[in-house]
DNA sequence: AATTCGTGGTG
DNA sequence: TCACCAAGAAT
């Protein structure tokens, strides 16, 4: 008769969980990265880490939760903020649509919930931008509730020391869920997603130094599982039109309209026609640049477009519009915007 | 359910 | 150089 790979025969034995639990916490405890959101017990901050953390790493994310905290300390702060401004502090980082719906979320705490973090799994999981995921985050991290986290890292941790991914997603939470530690749920949470961060790495994981290695059914000897999806590619052609008045420096930029569906309200330069994509022989800069799926092969020619969309933005204002990351990469490169 | 959203580090 | 991929969510 087969054997099966059902949760049963594959899971680690409940028996030695606790055993798990305290050689994994011990680790945390030890070797956990001291990490800004991890010295408050604001939920308001601890919120905010947890969406600026969505897909972005914890490198990318630090110094933007630093200047956001810091320019926004309270729900209440925030919410009473501009989407402009809000835009502004999170240019850079990508996923915009996570300003705008922290953003809206934050303005619903205050009309609905007194300006208070709901503290609920539950009652998290109805704000905009808040998934299982988040939900689950912020109320054990914030809160101390006794719920487990299931994000990539604990996937792929999760799937070597079993020996097998699942057969759902859903099968990651019930493991994640018999698994936690549910004195310190936060604790373990953070600690099973520091280990794929630090330890279980995706490519070639140390399992020299694994605080888990007793528990690893494949220790190392990881099956393949890559896919390769195809991206798109495109060429676009920017133009950078600039103009001296009363000795300021000024540039044409356009801001994308408010219902465009990416992006929406930030600011880049004007694309050049094609006629005059065609006429330039040297482009004042050339570039690659990839968004999600599809690459870019970017151009940017001198112009100095007299009618048609823009405004002319003076070089001391730049500082404070929310530019697209490309827009941003293309002035930096360009020395008209010096890094921020 | 499969796609899409940004960006930068990494090997 | 370039493909992979990261504390996911929404549609």
């Amino acid at each position: 008769m087969k054997r099966k790979n059902c949760m049963l025969g594959i899971g680690i034995s409940p028996r030695r969980l606790p055993a798990l639990r305290r050689a994994l916490l011990a680790w945390y405890d030890a070797h956990g990265r001291v990490l800004p959101w991890r010295q408050t017990s604001d939920p308001y901050k601890i919120w905010v880490s947890e969406v600026m953390l969505q897909q972005t790493r914890v490198a990318a994310a630090t110094e933007y939760y630093q200047r956001f905290t810091a320019r926004f300390a309270t729900v209440r702060a925030l919410a009473r903020a501009s989407e402009a401004d809000v835009l502004a502090q999170w240019s850079g980082l990508g996923y915009y649509r996570r300003a705008r719906m922290l953003h809206a979320a934050a303005k619903l705490v205050v009309e609905e919930y007194s300006g208070e973090v709901p503290t609920s799994e539950a009652a998290l999981r109805h704000l905009p931008g808040i998934g299982r995921y988040t939900a689950a985050a912020i109320a054990s991290i914030a809160f101390g509730e006794a719920t487990a986290v299931v994000d990539s890292n604990v996937e792929r941790v999760s799937s070597r020391m079993r020996g097998a991914p699942p057969n759902s997603k859903d099968e990651y939470w019930q493991q994640a869920s018999e698994w936690l530690d549910r004195k310190r749920p936060g604790d373990w949470n953070q600690a099973m997603m520091e280990l794929g961060a630090t330890i279980c790495l995706p490519g070639k994981p140390k399992c020299g130094v694994c605080p888990a290695r007793r528990w690893c059914v494949t220790q190392g000897q990881l099956s393949a599982e890559k896919r390769a999806d195809s991206r798109h590619k495109h060429t676009v052609t920017y133009l950078l039109a600039s103009k001296n008045t009363k000795g300021s420096k000024a540039l044409l930029l356009v801001q994308r309209g408010e219902e465009e569906r990416l992006m929406a309200g930030m600011w880049e330069l004007p694309t050049a026609e094609s006629a005059e994509a065609d006429a330039a022989s040297v482009p004042l800069l050339q570039l690659k640049h990839s968004i999600t799926v599809t690459d870019y092969e970017v151009r940017v020619i001198a112009g100095t477009r007299s009618r048609g969309q823009g405004s002319w933005v003076s070089v001391r204002e730049l500082q404070s519009l929310p530019f697209t990351g490309l827009a941003r990469k293309i002035l930096r490169r360009l020395g008209v915007l010096t890094a921020y």
